[in-house]
DNA sequence: CTGAAAGCGCTTACAG
DNA sequence: CTGAAAGCGCTTACAG
């Protein structure tokens, strides 16, 4: 099937190119008569612009890009919802590319975008990047680009965040309060922000309420895993028997902790309370129903569009942008894993 | 900033942007000193070519669309994942749309994907969507189209499905050897294909059974949410409190049951069996876990990107294709929802 | 109100 | 080995 183009319907009814393109744009200086003809035709044959040539034209692709972890994982798969419908709404489409943790990945994806030439990039970053060298390419170039929950604090760009240590201070004040004197803290990778923040947030808790830190309390995921916090969990009972409180990283890792207990006769929150991260979908499903900290993935979708969309327009206009950062709320939604009866 | 093309790397050099273009593609009527001398400066110069350009020129753009149902859903963003990684492996980018079960934003979609022009289109249709106007326009213009899982029989395209009426018996069937006689079928809307088999199948599994089907015990989704399966629950408990099993149309459905029985002190297996369809995640960590159909969603995305990319290629080369189907297995996974004690 | 012409940045058949 | 030229399908400043 050969497309439709102006040409054809130019030449179909015997008037100019200009003409039908301006006919189908609108434009007020054309008559009515000739306006109704080449919109006709334009529908019998199914016209449909081409988007290449309008690209090359215009300069911009109507298109963004978007990278994060993983999408098979509640908290992004949220924010790329949020992304796919709020850019759609403006007329953008969102090409979706995982990098699966890996830097390395990462960076082939980032070229694969500007090569592509959307018009504007959001990003969550893999646990093992950093400012790296493509991180600046996208500034170098000024592409317009909006980094989300997973950021690095050194770029210079928009950003959407939560304040993951007075989150993480929260949650492990929740537990204190509860009356846990020994927590443990499974963490997350050493290089990531938001989790080194939350960290800080648990050592500041504990400091606050003068519970002395202990090294041996803290357990470093490298995956994030289901599988590392089921296997922590085994670890944690037998090195600290007298552990009473855990807060992990994220909900899918306290679940893991959460499935050995249930599995192994621990009782939950009586010998230990859990509190998670992110209010996954699951955790009010579960037994003991769990305890976690609400970030709105929702929202931050929205926002980082947001963002984006303004230094786009800005960008198209010439107009000098000045990067935003917008820090969202969180709460702790206190289930069952925490509240002793 | 202002983009590097080859006219500047021609001028720098001079020599002519034939030659540029040529050195950049590794032709071989280059010489090997100029070759070098475009490279060095293309990479210093950061160039990439516009692929705005090339897009016009060779008329593909190297990208598919995607229009799934909703992005935050175990089986659909398990195929996302499948496809995204499969496509970028072949060069290929992936726009993604949901359709949030409308088949009005479903049509829409369709037409911003025909306009941008995309290589191929891979779908999973919406509840309300058959074989409807916007599927016969995507037909009709040649496009290479596969559809997954929620696919219309009518329509002559590449699919890849599982056998829903054989997953939906053998899962009922289970139901009945674990000694269930008043089984009650949570079944999807009365649209989609996948939700009439699965009813066909849970019917022939009861006929099969000399058990005698009550259209009684036939509950209706309409969303089918987690919200839907918790009032189901109630009400099935006070309508029929002789129901000794449950097959929900999905996992998403029977974790609502699971959590109103729960609630409410209702034994499951003893006084109630559950069995789900999907084998989301969170199946496994509940309690009592929950027994499910497995469906291969990753390699559901892998075959259905391998299959437009077949159609593709023979489109390209102006070959004709022959659209294929390809079936794949599901199996019954027992947990403790299903095994009376 | 209509249209000829230039140009977006590339690719490629063709001539030399 | 190198390059002039046509053309992909559109948009728009300009002339009439």
């Amino acid at each position: 099937m050969k497309d439709i183009t102006l040409k054809e319907i130019a030449t179909k009814l015997g008037i100019s190119i200009t003409t039908v393109s301006k006919a189908l744009k609108n434009y007020p200086d054309v008559s009515a008569k000739t306006k109704k003809a080449v919109i006709d035709l334009a529908q019998t044959l199914h016209y449909t612009p081409n988007s290449f040539a309008v690209n090359l034209r215009t300069k911009e692709s109507k298109t963004i890009g978007l990278i994060i972890p993983e999408v098979v994982h509640h908290f992004f798969s949220n924010v790329v919802n949020a992304i796919i419908d709020e850019a759609e709404k403006n007329g953008y489409l969102v090409i979706i590319l995982q990098s699966n943790e890996s830097l390395e990945l990462e960076k082939k994806q980032v070229e694969l975008l500007i090569n592509k030439r959307v018009d504007g990039i959001i990003m969550s970053l893999s646990n093992e990047s950093n400012n790296d060298d493509h991180i600046k390419e996208i500034i170098r170039r000024n592409i317009p680009f909006v980094m989300f929950d997973k950021i690095n604090k050194l770029t210079t760009c928009s950003k959407v965040i939560i304040n993951d240590q007075k989150a993480a201070f929260n949650a492990v004040q929740h537990l204190i309060d509860t009356g846990c004197k020994r927590i443990v803290h499974i963490r997350g990778p050493l290089n990531p922000q938001n989790s080194i923040d939350r960290y800080i947030g648990y050592k500041k808790a504990l400091e606050k309420n003068h519970i002395p830190f202990d090294a041996k309390l803290v357990y470093t995921c490298e995956k994030v895993a289901f599988e590392e916090g089921f296997a922590f969990a085994r670890q944690i009972i037998t090195e600290h028997p007298d552990v009473d409180g855990i807060f992990a990283i994220t909900d899918l890792v306290a679940v893991g902790v959460l499935t050995y207990f249930n599995d192994n006769d621990i009782k939950i929150p009586e010998q230990v309370a859990i509190i998670g991260f992110s209010n996954w979908f699951m955790s009010q499903v579960l037994t003991p129903k769990l305890s976690s900290v609400e970030q709105p993935s929702h929202e931050m979708g929205v926002q980082s569009f947001a963002l984006l969309l303004e230094e786009m327009i800005c960008h198209k206009e010439g107009l000098h942008y000045t990067p935003r950062t917008v820090e969202l709320q969180t709460c702790n939604i206190i289930r069952e894993s925490t509240v002793k009866p």
